[in-house]
DNA sequence: CTGGATCCGCCACGATACTG
DNA sequence: CAGTATCGTGGCGGATCCAG
């Protein structure tokens, strides 16, 4: 990931993708398909998803599963890594309200 | 600040410019000229630090006192707001030194 | 149902040069 | 010293179509 930037910039280079942490957060809530996801994600297109969904994989993060049946189906999961970030989303989660009720003033 | 996000994009999108972190978590050691962030941060151009920095202010995470005197003198310092979110870098820096951890196994 | 492949527009970012 | 102006570039993200 880059160069011997700030550790930061790791964080927010693995994050910051389209809706990544908003991903984290849903599967946080357990083991979601991807046709879940779509919908709890409205405003994100399917080629953003499946490569998020790939890059979080790449990551570590989350887990993909994916069973040989027709229909297919996949589910997916975070990984203990996953669910070691997932309250520093959480305050990130508290910390963005802050800044939405500044730009309501 | 678009639609109506998850507060964590709001977050997100006021932090990731760049390295706009690290000079928050930067100023959050105390008063910092102009010249000396950039000493700081070898690897931002001229324009980018001053883009976030401007962009920093108009958020309201840090203040900018400038000095009508020769030659110019600005100083910036961390607002409360920006006094309330370090805290969360601070998680985001442990967070990032996770994935660097995986990233050399 | 779960994606991959392709094309394309837009904006963040970089480098350089210039100003009060 | 502390920036702004300008130009050029790469990659993110959207839309659409196709595949197993």
């Amino acid at each position: 990931m880059e160069k011997g930037y700030c550790p930061i910039d790791t964080f927010i280079n693995f994050v910051k993708g389209k809706r990544k942490a908003t991903i984290i957060l849903h599967l946080k809530q357990g083991t979601k398909r991807y046709k879940e996801l779509i919908q709890l994600l409205p405003d994100i297109s399917d080629r953003m998803l499946s490569k998020n969904l790939k890059e979080l994989e790449e990551a570590g993060i989350i887990n993909r599963k994916a069973y040989a049946v027709i229909p297919p189906k996949v589910e997916y999961s975070l990984t203990d890594l996953g669910d070691e970030i997932s309250p520093i989303l959480k305050s990130m989660f508290k910390g963005g309200r802050l800044f939405e009720k500044q730009i309501e003033e």
